[in-house]
DNA sequence: GGGATTCCTGAGAGCGCTCTCAGGTCGACA
DNA sequence: TGTCGACCTGAGAGCGCTCTCAGGAATCCC
């Protein structure tokens, strides 16, 4: 079906070039150090001239090691591509992937063919597998460490000692972090809009907020609860505002919550910083771009995404490596707080 | 490093305890009509014994196969994660894959590597490729095709003949449906807030609301350019409304100018629908939840990931199929038009 | 200067699977 | 009952690469 075969060149035809033998082509390929340099030179002129690439089929088989990594996106949590947080934490991987010579796999996990993927998992078919999900309790994923290096993205809902590896952020610091922000600034009345209880993330941000908040002797019974969408942004604001309680500062576990908060104390005619300062959270592209822009914790996604990465190529390689590893967060003052 | 090396169960196992040989098994794995019922009933009952998973690698290297598919980002376009169009597009690919026996291979191709992710591709690694990037102009990745079914995302700038195959939305229509809507509710001013025009989407959806516009014998001089960012949005919605002429309706490119757009018209106490009714484009999540909820053009973008797929598996399969595909594009209506 | 070391390279045996070819069995037909 | 096909199954040769092992050359030390 496609003209000539044209039969990518083969190490065999390197060699032949060269005038050394395969093992000697395969020695530079893999840079061992224990080649000559004029050898070295001529092979990898031979290289360039056939414009030889090393069949990975092959390397595979016969190195019993794939030089693949599996992200694995179990299919609940496709929507995943939809969060820029994870999205980003995507970016991450492949990005750092890219520089290495590991190739990324993409899985979406079906709950239908779960098998399925564990066999291929565990199939021999990657060296290592990183999972990402909305839902770190998903422990359909967890036990998979016993024969392949595991990176977790967002810590386990419980502290369950086989739980694998993962990287996760310092939610319970952004938290506290945006919360010291707003007394800092001389709110003495701090609501919160936060995240379900159900997930580690709106866990540890309310930890941080409650943290801060009881620091300062300040009243702790402001919160509200909604999940992540600025319509759900919106409800738990109007309930606040209902509570007839004044209030001078919020702080919103998402920026699409603080989005849907917006409008709601923009119909009741509240201004932000003036009457409310708000603080939101993931500092994604509309925190810059609303008015007023979001004062917001910024997580690093794409550096989280990248050091997954990293942590499972250095586990592949038999490193030891913590087993939790936090990433830090940064408030990025803007000028909604 | 991982305790019992516990070697995976092989063809070579399964043969032994089903008592065939290899070459019947392989028969049975790949589904050949050519063994006896019984046989295969043996086989299988091994297969499940062992838990046999047959290794990709050595049946990549003894078919000239490989089973997996690249998916090619432009490290330009990495941001692609960051778009909920894109985001959606590798979903759909990915989910449509995973129902095949393909796998696949996320690639970030960044500039400075462009020469390796080229050899890579050829260098029979893969069997096919997918390549989204937002400038289909980019042509770095157009002459893959002599060697490996590849298709694009979106369609060509120029109607290059060597452009190989491609899935596009129809943006053309999908800017004449959002301006008809428009002018079919009784606008007579229509105005447009424009993508970028070196980009055939931005292109085609201004050739779509021009010819509505004339069609209706209307004004086709109220367009104003952005980058499809909310800051861009407000910008070119300022300019309009500096322009002193009545407008009465607006087509914006993207729900995200949208965003921008309507700040402004609320600062400038103008109200949606009211006084300017107003039509976005994407159907990204915002739109359903910015009050007012937006009308706007949806493209299912997922579809058009798993017809891009869907499409690499033809190809490679031998298959002769059209070069472009159009994807239809919808109107979403709700209380802005 | 001779034997011991060290260093570099080549030979060759697989890695697990596919696929062609040949052989063997069985039913059909004359 | 003998012969010819049709149909299954098994044997075996690779696919392209890695890696151990051994041999030869160069280097070293006493």
């Amino acid at each position: 079906m496609m003209g000539t075969p044209a039969r990518s060149p083969t190490l065999e035809m390197v060699a032949a070039r060269a005038g050394v033998s395969r093992a000697t082509v395969s020695r530079v390929v893999n840079a061992s150090p224990t080649v000559t340099a004029e050898v070295a030179a001529l092979v990898h002129a031979a290289i360039s001239d056939l414009s030889y690439v090393p069949n990975r089929a092959a390397r595979s088989l016969a190195s019993r090691t794939t030089q693949v990594i599996a992200l694995v996106v179990p299919e609940s949590t496709a929507k995943v591509f939809a969060d820029p947080f994870f999205a980003s934490v995507v970016q991450g991987v492949a990005l750092h992937l890219a520089e290495t010579d590991y190739t990324l796999n993409l899985l979406i996990a079906s709950e239908t063919t779960s098998d399925k993927t564990r066999r291929y998992l565990l199939g021999g078919n990657v060296d290592g597998a990183l999972v990402v999900s909305h839902h770190s309790g998903d422990h359909s994923y967890t036990h998979l460490g016993q024969g392949l290096p595991v990176v977790f993205g967002g810590r386990p809902l419980s502290a369950d000692a086989l739980f694998g590896h993962y990287v996760d952020v310092d939610n319970v610091s952004g938290g506290r972090l945006a919360t010291r922000h707003l007394i800092e600034r001389g709110c003495r009345s701090i609501a919160t809009i936060a995240g379900p209880q159900d997930m580690p993330a709106g866990i540890d941000r309310l930890i941080g907020w409650r943290n801060a908040v009881t620091a300062a002797g300040l009243d702790e019974s402001l919160v509200e609860y909604g999940d992540y969408s600025p319509a759900d942004g919106a409800a738990a604001m109007r309930r606040l505002l209902d509570r007839r309680v004044p209030i001078d500062g919020l702080f919103v576990f998402s920026d699409q919550l603080a989005a849907g908060a917006y409008s709601v104390m923009r119909e009741a005619g509240l201004s932000i910083p003036g009457d409310i300062a708000v603080v939101g959270y993931d500092d994604d592209r509309y925190a810059s771009t609303v008015s007023p822009t979001l004062t917001t914790v910024n997580q690093a996604p794409v550096e989280m995404g990248a050091r997954m990465a990293e942590i499972v190529v250095r586990l592949i390689g038999g490193e030891q490596v913590e087993t939790a590893t936090i990433m830090p967060t940064k408030l990025v003052v803007r000028e909604s707080a």
